[in-house]
DNA sequence: CAAACCAATCTGGTTAACCAGTTTAGAAAT
DNA sequence: ATTTCTAAACTGGTTAACCAGATTGGTTTG
């Protein structure tokens, strides 16, 4: 048997392979939601694949809450329907890389409520977690600093004051993309570092205040960059 | 050597240990972007575990795009500096499981402003798409059966037409969670169904027209429901 | 005839051995 | 002294063997 190196997307190629022929089977099956899928070396063999290429196409259709693994046990069809499951897989295996454009936009809406849900709901603790992040921004740029990190801790630090666990959990999954692709393209160059000083200091303000409108025009005011980067190039 | 089965939550216990071990190495080394870290083997040594939790973990931190492995060669520090990694790592420590209040909250954010831009972008298979979604929806309904999924997937088709590739990844990771919870507590009751199939229509036809400020109202008016659940409970 | 039991089998998870590129250190050549 | 070359060591990825709990079908027992 001849053995190589795969590359990612080689890879990627044949994970959708896997979950397509999983897509067809529960249809071909007639699969319900709590039945047993077959082993994952049976679908190994039937697949011609490897047992952990199986495990991966299992592993990412349990991340997107399709399939649940028991240990021991088995695979089985999630609480969700087969036209559901059919529609969902479709998705997925269509999913396109995000690209920049598209992770700006997402962030910009996220962060335009996370800012005026941290108004609502910031504890005390809360305020110290973004003052500190706020003062480390502050020293780096007064510095003449890069602080592209220190500048999205401090929109973390209000992800998390928002209570609310899936934005924040969304927030940390788009910020390494964006710090890369600014500090790549220099998106923030030394001017607006210094306005961004102020502009955190009124973000913050206004939720140390508890007003989610103001806010929000703060957060809004703070974006315009980002709105000139996404419409007028 | 004792071998025991461990829950899923003892095994997150252990991997959460060792991702923050991975951050102190990182900060002991004084690692910056683009070093290498120690090998699997190493790592595994060090902290006393098996190389595949010490996989396991350098994947999770490779999703949240903190590290990149690079085969046959090793595991780099992305680009992004030890103070955004060291708190990023900290807030996917402390990350809570998702509540379903913060699903709903985090789709109507998101469905707002997908139908927006699925007015403003959508393309004629877009529709097409659409259509049979809404077909699909309003068959079930008008048979008395229970047609959560296929309300989704016509919601999870706009998602597609809105041309942002990161809301539509999002979309799809809180679906399953929401049909799952919405069969559960029978969110939605027949009557509501009814009435959605004209409100999915109102919705689809704004769309259609490229009217993104009416596509909003729409949908608005569709998750009324939705928002008592949140705030009137 | 039904219930209790038990051992063979099957399961997902884990470990250890192996693979083929990559890196590196040191010898050889200039 | 510097560069070139080469072979051994090391890398993340992959495969195959192994683990112990779950399942199951047939047998035994009341």
């Amino acid at each position: 048997m001849k053995l190589e190196v795969l590359t990612k997307s080689e890879n990627l190629e044949i994970q959708y392979g896997i979950i397509s022929q999983i897509r067809d089977l529960i249809n071909y099956k007639n699969l319900e939601p709590g039945d047993k899928l077959p082993s994952e070396r049976m679908l190994s063999e039937k697949f011609g694949v490897s047992r952990s290429s199986v495990r991966e196409a299992i592993q990412k259709l349990e991340f997107y809450g399709l399939l649940k693994s028991k240990p021991q046990s088995g695979t089985f069809v999630a609480d969700i329907g087969q036209i559901a499951l059919n529609g969902m897989i479709d998705d997925i295996l269509r999913l396109e890389e995000p690209d920049f454009k598209s992770l700006v936009e997402t962030r910009i809406l996220l962060e335009l409520k996370t800012c005026r849900l941290a108004a609502k709901r910031r504890t005390d603790q809360d305020l110290l977690q973004m003052e500190e992040a706020l003062k480390a921004y502050e020293e780096k740029v007064l510095n003449g600093e890069d602080a592209v990190q220190e500048d999205l801790l401090f929109h973390l630090a209000i992800a998390r004051a928002s209570g609310n666990s899936t934005m924040n959990t969304f927030m940390l999954i788009i910020t390494p993309e964006i710090i890369t692709n600014f500090e790549k393209y220099h998106v923030c160059d030394k001017n607006q570092a210094f306005l961004g000083i102020q502009e955190h200091k009124d973000i913050y303000e206004a939720i140390k205040a508890q007003k989610p409108q103001l806010a929000k025009e703060k957060m809004k005011k703070h974006f315009r960059v980002l709105y000139q980067y996404l419409y007028n190039k």
